[in-house]
RNA sequence: GCGGUAGUGGCGGAAUUGGCAGACGCGCUAGAUUCAGGUUCUAGUAGUCGCAAGGCUGUGGAGGUUCAAGUCCUCUCUACCGCACCA
């Protein structure tokens, strides 16, 4: 038998056994429970990298250990395939989106194979197939249908590198997440998804996900931004417009020292008309269009602002107000108007204090200034309302509630939650990309595709132009249409899809993936969904995963769908680092998965980044640490091809009578590692120790097999446990070894080993022996000892004899099993 | 600024419920095998004092609770991540 395993050889031999019999492809089975466990779908861009063998990895060990415990496992795979690399593609290149889109998927199929994952191909999909992208335009219809998906003309996040409208989500620090242009604002009319509607929604139910990390959750809570607070209208002097705003502080209405509005609020050109003040508002709008948002919306940049000659009323005391527009108030939260209270807000007071603007304080505690003038920094704690008329007196939270009811009372306002979750912008003025099953028609306006007339096609015969722009507005045989309604001429829409539509549930399409006339039956969702199990970055914290959610939510409402949330467990991995910083071709630090399998075939790779590190933490890559998983697969390759003849004939289970100490240190390590393994993939995830189990089991059967004499029996048994725990890990080398052992079943047929109670069981522990809590001796006692006994014992020791000599035992503790504690004085 | 996570040998990491800190692996040192090198095997490997037995110190820092603290509490430093004028 050979030293070292041959991985060029059996790696692919197992691969392509696995392929042609079929191993992973399941069906709905009523007799099983089952197990939807799910890698995030990659982006064919055009060859794996680290974060994807770890993604996988991670879910493949899943998806076989669910298999070896009796589930019947989904794991499948696909593309999100749509997307602007492509176009860019395209467009630098000439070849066309969907031939290099198609290559890409070619390719990164083999890699994956050849990391031998345990994939049901059967179900592979691409979002940028018609038969896929049929049902993605199904569901804008869905939303369409119940005032869901709406067009309205906004100003939108431009990126001028990509040529393209970004959603908020994807404008990082004020730039285009993709290419890192500074974005700008751009007004267009635009498609958007109604996901504010789920707002409150989205929120709770991450009250149900015990399953999600919570660093997620809180990504996500502080994202959809709920605050709760009230919205009030102030008459305006002299006019018959009013303004609204929203406060989280009613309790301190009457501090209301100024108001101020947005520079693109509508009211802003209407109040200032014909004051004094008209053309210095004029150019204060006009010279902030050109601010971008990054320099507007940073916590540095300098409050500034303008009078605007209107003055607005207070509805609590009557007060006359001077209305300001400044930059610090944004048009997109709230009413885009605020009510300023320097005295107990700190952006309002700097303001103040720049533009000589009175400071009133409304809310005093013990400690707290009363004083606007010499007050430093506003007053943002707990007190009781002051100078506030019939609330004077009043906390702050029972200031609020009062308020509240007096305004609604009056009829001045009502209290209100405001979240900063924005509508979702789905339309992408690019070609690659889902297109959206609208038409104008002249008469008739807008008017949806009829659900039989989809998909709407995306044609393959374009143009790219240099500049960025949709071939499809030169597609005549595209725009060109009729109405569905009144067959009279009629355009299409010629935007496409935000990519993140089509991930937003795929997931679904999985469990029934070549259903032509629905997205997915019933049958096939209600059986599989949701996922068990979820693994990706945590990049995806926010966009991907709270689309998904929202999409789920909105299929359950319409019926489709029975559950209500896509992921019951979220498993988010860190990042794969060489040198202590994210592999990246800039950097010249990447490690091609290529040529580590090449180098050290997939069972290594696979172990060795299970191996480095638990998978939510960010892994360090190192080729000195592959070479030791690659060496330990290798002695395991000679600890069971040494011994394999010599086993091959024993029988098991067996009944293990009277044992020598080393066979039974032996059985012992063999139960304890089955309950060790098991656990930590099932309830931690943390295969890094779960693997260093598996390596002391090896290093004490080789420890084993370096004695004269064996028992067989209790070998064998550590031996075939050992190839067993391993398998999900390095499943090539394992389905190996477990035919060398003399099987003839597959290894991934094998139920997942019970550990023995009865194995687990030591006549003899070692207890530690502390005074006062220091480790001061030890003592091999049988397990039996009462504690009492072990009491004495450790009294009794020469060594803690001495070093008590002349000291009185105050008490002692007994930890079973583990130490004793001699408190003495 | 707010929120979160983390900080343990030369390195990756372990210690799961307050109970023997450093499992497992890498690296390193010495030796054996082979000998051109690699492979493989054995022993050692937190720091420090000591010939040794053994002692002392030690989980970012400072306090505290406890028979017992990497783990709990208070304060604090550092790194990373997310959000950031959200009214």
């Amino acid at each position: 038998m050979e030293n070292h395993y041959n991985f060029k050889s059996i790696e692919p031999k197992w691969q392509n056994y696995w392929a042609q019999n079929q191993y992973f492809k399941v069906s709905e089975d009523p007799n099983k429970p089952k197990y939807y466990d799910l890698e995030m779908f990659p982006y064919p861009s055009g060859n794996l990298h680290m974060g994807h063998v770890r993604n996988y990895a991670i879910g493949d060990v899943v998806a076989r250990f669910k298999t070896m415990n009796g589930f019947n496992v989904l794991h499948p795979m696909g593309w999100d395939a749509f997307g602007l690399p492509a176009e860019n593609a395209a467009i630098k290149h000439g070849h066309h989106p969907a031939k290099w889109t198609y290559a890409n998927i070619e390719n990164m199929k083999v890699q994956l194979n050849s990391l031998g994952i345990s994939y049901d191909w059967d179900r592979e999909l691409a979002s940028c197939k018609p038969d896929y992208y049929k049902f993605t335009q199904w569901m804008f219809l869905k939303l369409y249908e119940h005032d869901l998906a709406y067009k309205k003309s906004a100003a939108v996040n431009w990126c001028p590198s990509c040529q393209t409208v970004l959603a908020n989500e994807q404008v990082v620090d004020g730039a285009c997440e993709r290419c890192d242009t500074v974005v700008t604002k751009r007004n267009l009319t635009q498609w958007f998804f109604k996901i504010t509607d789920y707002a409150q929604r989205l929120l709770d139910d991450l009250e149900i996900l015990p399953g999600w990390p919570d660093k997620v959750k809180t990504m996500q809570r502080n994202w959809i931004g709920r605050s709760e607070g009230c919205q009030f209208d102030l008459p305006i002097e002299n006019s018959s417009e009013i303004m609204t705003v929203f406060t989280t502080r009613p309790d301190t209405v009457f501090g209301i020292t100024y108001m101020v509005l947005s520079p693109e609020h509508p009211l802003v050109t209407k109040i200032s008309q014909g004051t004094p003040q008209e053309e210095q508002v004029k150019e204060f709008v006009q010279r902030m269009q050109f601010v971008s948002d990054v320099d507007r919306t940073s916590t540095e940049a300098e409050k500034e602002g303008v009078f605007t000659g209107a003055y607005a009323i207070n509805p609590m005391n009557g007060e006359r107000i001077p209305i300001w527009i400044a930059n610090y108030v944004l048009i997109d939260y709230g009413t885009g108007a605020i009510m300023a209270v320097p005295a107990h807000d700190q952006r309002d007071f700097e303001f103040a204090r720049k533009y000589n603007l009175p400071v009133r304080v409304v809310i005093k505690a013990a400690d707290s200034p009363s004083d606007g003038e010499s007050m430093s920094e506003a007053y943002v704690e707990d007190g009781c309302m002051v100078n506030s008329g019939i609330f004077d007196g009043l906390s702050v939270e029972e200031g609020k509630k009062q308020v509240i009811a007096y305004m609604q009372k009056e009829g001045v306002g009502q209290g209100t939650v405001n979240f900063r979750l924005r509508d979702w912008l789905i339309s992408r003025q690019r070609y690659w990309g889902c297109p959206i099953p609208m038409v104008y028609c002249e008469k008739c306006g807008l008017i949806p595709v009829p659900e039989a007339d989809l998909p709407v096609i995306l044609p393959e015969d374009v143009e790219f132009r240099p500049s960025g722009e949709s071939p499809l507005n030169y597609v005549e045989s595209f725009y060109k249409t009729e109405c569905p309604a009144c067959g009279g001429p009629a355009r299409r829409e010629t935007d496409t899809m935000d990519t993140f539509v089509c991930s937003s549930w795929y997931f679904d399409r999985f469990c029934d993936p070549h259903n032509s006339s629905a997205p997915f039956s019933k049958e096939a969702v209600d059986y599989w969904m949701p996922v068990d199990q979820y693994i990706g970055g945590v990049e995806h914290a926010i966009l991907h995963l709270m689309y998904s959610r929202f999409f789920t939510k909105f299929l359950h409402d319409i019926n489709v769908l029975s559950c209500d949330e896509p992921f019951t467990n979220l498993l988010t991995q860190g990042m794969v680092l060489k040198d202590g910083s994210k592999m990246s071709k800039s950097k010249g630090n990447v490690v091609s998965p290529e040529d580590i399998i090449n180098t050290y075939g997939a069972d290594t790779a696979r172990l060795f980044i299970l191996f480095a590190s638990p998978p939510e933490r960010d892994l360090e890559w190192s080729d000195q640490g592959v070479e030791g998983s690659s060496r330990f697969l290798n002695r395991v390759w000679r600890a069971v091809t040494s011994c394999a003849d010599d086993i091959k004939g024993i029988s098991l289970p067996a009944q293990f009578g009277e044992l020598d100490p080393e066979a039974r240190k032996l059985r012992y390590k063999t139960h304890a590692t089955i309950k060790k393994v098991s656990e930590d993939i099932e309830q931690r995830f943390n295969f890094n120790t779960a693997i260093s189990a598996i390596m002391e089991l090896n290093n004490m059967l080789n420890a084993y097999l370096d004695q004269d004499e064996q028992d067989l029996s209790v070998l064998k048994e550590a031996i075939e446990t050992m190839v067993v725990l391993l398998s999900p890990f390095s499943p090539h080398i394992c389905e190996e070894l477990w035919q060398i052992c003399g099987h003839q079943q597959s290894i991934y047929h094998e139920s997942w080993p019970r550990y023995d109670v009865e194995a687990l069981i030591q006549d003899e522990i070692e207890i530690a022996i502390q005074i006062s809590g220091k480790v001061r001796d030890r003592m091999v006692v049988p397990a039996s000892v009462s504690e009492e006994d072990l009491k004495v014992l450790a009294v009794a020791q020469p060594k803690i004899q001495e070093l008590l000599a002349g000291k009185e035992i105050v008490k002692a503790i007994v930890v079973p099993g583990k130490l004793v504690n001699i408190v003495a004085k």
